[in-house]
DNA sequence: TCTGGGGTCCTAGGACCC
DNA sequence: TCTGGGGTCCTAGGACCC
């Protein structure tokens, strides 16, 4: 055989930051709860019973709120932190069942269970999902494949049917599950790629798996082909077992209230910078790049639309806040127009590389250097301690009229000890 | 009034070179 | 005045994901 038969499980949390908001307030459990966006946006986690209702993915909570308020939907603001706390837990209860996992998601994780017999891996799976249900208190469903893409189709089907887990590897009905499966469902068929399908006479998964390798490859990319593959068996899209340092990193955030005044912008630019700057020291990485850009909302129906960015490219590599909140405000009076009235700022580090990546060059200060990192390292461990923001800048604002609206939030955060939820012996 | 944020990869086309 | 062919590298923008 050239190729080794691979069975590959998607371990997939439901409903994940409504379950992770129901650990800590069990009168949630069986009742509807949404999570919203940041800046309470949009919907972007909903229990089975908000689902029920009728309430989508990505809608725009104003435009339920009535439906909400009506059936008494329980409403929460995402809380990052208690998500990714959850999440690491989740992650580390799963690496105990397969040597090689990849961790795909906030909320989902593909195991390698090649080493399972085929007989065992529906136990085995049960087996999971016990475990990290007692251990997390988190629900999952898992879908077994030979294949990413399958095994992300069989856990579609978990989902939908509710039951738990679908293994496809031991299914006589696989092709009669394809034939179920809609186009547009597809990991990786977006948009797009489901208008030309259709276009074409492919609306279901099954379809797009007997379509010929030659119509494939001469009418979509690479990455149309290898979805194809993988529906047929083909493992065409591998583990990735180790996390790769990221190669931007992007800080961004609509604002509570829209904003027109510079002097707003420039505070929130800088804040994002501070933001991003951190991020980049902790992995260790510096840019060569930065881009800011601002725009009003796309939505508003009277008023001109405005959105520009500005990239601008850095002498030497660097991860100093200093110098980035310098350059990005440079870049910001550059694209700033009077008379709009912003929705959106944002700044992004792009071609990071590891520290010394970047060498000295005629334009480095190095006597200024060491003193400017000892600074970084202070600023690093200061808030790490004391909490983000515990040490900013002046530039950043201290009012932040333009910050997020965070109205419903559950405040809980089990990676804080200040924030933990106390219990009072008596 | 109110519509998220953060990533990756691919491709076409331009700039540049010999 | 005539003005090829082939290669590399970079970037912006699009598509997709959660």
């Amino acid at each position: 055989m050239l190729y080794s038969k691979n069975k590959i499980a998607l371990v997939d949390c439901n409903s994940f930051y409504v379950s992770c908001e129901r650990l800590f307030n069990p009168s949630l459990i069986k009742k509807p709860v949404v999570v919203l966006s940041s800046n309470d946006g949009c919907i972007i986690s909903r229990s089975d019973e908000a689902k029920v209702l009728g309430i989508k993915m990505g809608e725009p909570y104003f435009k339920i709120r009535e439906l909400v308020e009506k059936n008494n939907v329980k409403v929460f603001s995402s809380n990052y932190s208690l998500y990714g706390d959850i999440s690491r837990r989740v992650m580390k209860t799963l690496k105990q069942f397969a040597p090689q996992i990849e961790i795909y998601s906030i909320d989902e994780a593909f195991l390698n269970l090649s080493s399972i017999k085929n007989e065992d891996l529906l136990e085995y799976g049960h087996k999971i999902r016990k475990t990290v249900l007692k251990w997390t208190g988190i629900p999952t469903s898992i879908g077994i494949a030979t294949t990413k893409t399958l095994s992300k189709i069989a856990n579609h089907k978990a989902k939908k049917e509710r039951s738990d887990i679908v293994d496809l590897i031991n299914s006589d009905e696989v092709d009669k599950i394809l034939t179920k499966i809609k186009i547009n469902e597809v990991w990786g068929v977006g948009k797009q790629l489901t208008k030309f399908y259709i276009k074409n006479g492919i609306s279901t998964a099954y379809e797009l798996k007997n379509i010929s390798n030659n119509w494939i490859k001469k009418n979509t990319n690479v990455l149309g082909s290898r979805t194809a593959m993988e529906l047929k068996g083909i493992s065409c899209i591998s583990m990735e077992l180790h996390r790769e340092k990221r190669k931007s990193c992007c800080v961004s955030r609509s604002f509570g209230k829209k904003v027109t005044r510079l002097e707003e912008l420039k505070e929130s630019i800088t804040a994002h910078c501070l933001n991003a700057a951190e991020k980049i020291r902790h992995e260790n990485q510096e840019t060569k790049k930065i881009t800011v850009f601002i725009r009003t909302s796309p939505f508003q129906k009277y008023g001109n639309y405005y959105s520009n960015a500005k990239n601008i490219d850095l002498p030497i590599g660097t991860n100093d806040s200093i110098e980035l909140v310098k350059q990005a405000l440079i870049g910001l009076k550059d694209i700033y127009k009077k008379g709009y009235k912003y929705q959106k700022a944002g700044i992004i580090l792009s071609g990071l590389k590891d520290i010394d990546t970047y060498k000295e060059n005629l334009f480095s200060n190095a006597t200024n250097e060491e003193g400017r990192k000892k600074l970084m390292q202070a600023i690093d461990y200061t808030n790490n301690r004391y909490g983000r923001n515990s040490l900013s800048f002046a530039q950043a604002g201290l009012k932040k009229r333009w910050n997020l609206r965070k109205q419903y939030s559950s405040k809980i955060d089990t990676a804080s000890f200040h924030l933990l939820p106390s219990v009072r012996i008596i």
